[in-house]
DNA sequence: GCCGGCGATACCGCAGGGGTATAGATGACG
DNA sequence: CGTCATCTATACCCCTGCGGTATCGCCGGC
């Protein structure tokens, strides 16, 4: 199967519309329906049920798409870390903006001071973001928050476990208490993350990109934020924390791709576990 | 990037001269040899360093070999999966020849009487292919021997953990000890494993493919092997297992591509965990 | 019953992948 | 040091197959 066909299948399967898909992919349609008949043939399985008013997915069909965009990640990836290591040593390391600040520093500027320590570019982003870049290669490895972060599939080590707290407004009605529990937040309007695919779901609170990004909201009165301890480090005035002692506990981790052997990538887990 | 280049790349790569490497792909050396130029122009990198003698791999010619592979095998996997998906509901389990084998018929059995037990097609290999078949989606699902098999990049469960034993023909003169340790083995010849591209390292043992072949040889009284205490269970009276207490306990795991969500494969695991 | 939207079909042009023949480069060898 | 063997690159040709345009057939909505 070429990149190209499956490529297409997972336009046309995305957009459940071979219109869009085409539209999208830069071809006209009829090509494209071509290129999936050729597919569904060679395959020997009906990838999509065509009506009029679009497609749906076949049960082979759900199967190709999510095991294509895993191999069109691993082709992305082959490429784009070809093209690095041709570029010069490096490593690209991805955390999300305003998490784990503090240890992010630390394991930075420990790690540049070992001997054979490599440049690394760090790219931060915001949450659910991570797991895409080490896929698809923009990133050799990242700092990840379990059990937010779907560590599946990676190399891992754990580096530091705390607890969360409600991050208030100054004056803001809970902010006197010493502790609070999960039950307390029922009718607080917490902010809303968005779906991998940049949906927001639908609710009260504000839309949020990133933590630093809801950091300055807080800051500014217009949220109440659910984080681990650590973002306590940089707090301003008007923000004040309160332990959630019944939260999940927050485990950061640093994440590669499992087959990665490189000895720069080697020295920065070392590093990071011996912080 | 095409799947047919990073054959391409990756068959010369692998060959380290195009004559045999177009040879295997069953194309002529010219058009090959301009395939890689282009891949190469297309990246922007150098990926061999050509001499008249044959072709080395530069830095990131070795990692687009290793990526590359990487995402052949899941390209490869995609298109398998989706054609398995059409053919009908069935998992394919693989489990090392003579290893586990009472756990994985007790496996068979309890998952048959799951209500919505689907086929399992059980695939039989030497050790270290199961790995290759799980990503390249030959199989679904995997019997693994930590720490022997390596099971980076996969979702796993442990089942089972036991000792290890020295399995030798009744008469041999170790066979009389009630136990022994690695340190009693140093003139012993062990039976020799081949490495994952099928050649055997040197040594005086014999060339074994799989445990249950060896199993064989050693009731013949032409090996001795070590071998986890449960390949006791189906033991011929003219073969005496004698534990060796200070090797490495062998964990047996359940493990399947990170990814996979299939309530089948789920079921599967869920019966295994249960046994 | 007509219209609009969607996927499939028919047909054409050309980019590019593959073939053969051969040149160019370089280490081996007498 | 010249010749040969070996291996990759270049030149040139052919034809497959991808992509484009025009149009058809089908079906749901009004």
């Amino acid at each position: 199967m070429e990149t190209r066909e499956l490529r297409y299948f997972v336009a046309v399967a995305e957009e459940r519309h071979f219109g869009r898909a085409a539209e999208r992919l830069g071809i006209a349609q009829p090509p494209l329906s071509r290129a999936i008949q050729q597919l569904e043939r060679r395959l020997g399985a009906r990838l999509l049920d065509r009506t009029t008013r679009g497609v749906a997915l076949t049960e082979a069909g759900a199967v190709l798409l999510a095991e294509g965009r895993a191999a069109l990640d691993a082709v992305d990836a082959a490429e784009r870390r070809a093209r690095r290591t041709h570029d010069g040593p490096g490593l690209v390391l991805v955390s999300k903006a305003g998490a784990s600040e503090e240890l992010l520093a630390k394991l930075l500027d420990a790690y540049a001071a070992e001997p054979a320590a490599v440049d690394v570019d760090v790219q931060l982003c915001g949450p659910g973001q991570q797991e895409r870049l080490l896929r698809d290669g923009r990133a050799d490895v990242a700092l990840l928050h379990r059990p937010f972060d779907a560590t599946a599939g990676f190399d891992t080590e754990e580096l530091a476990t705390e607890g969360q707290a409600l991050f208030l407004p100054a004056g803001h009605p809970l902010s006197t208490r010493a502790e609070l529990r999960t039950a307390d937040l029922a009718d607080v309007a917490l902010p809303r993350w968005p779906h991998p695919d940049g949906a927001y779901p639908d609710g009260p609170g504000p839309e949020v990109r990133d933590t630093a990004q809801l950091r300055q909201l807080v800051s500014l009165g217009r949220a109440v934020a659910v984080l681990p301890d650590s973002a306590r480090h940089a707090l301003a005035d008007d923000v004040v924390a309160v332990p959630l002692v019944d939260a999940p506990l927050v485990t950061t981790v640093i994440a590669w791709p499992a087959h990665s052997r490189s000895r720069p990538l080697a020295d920065l887990v070392r590093v990071a576990t011996r912080l």
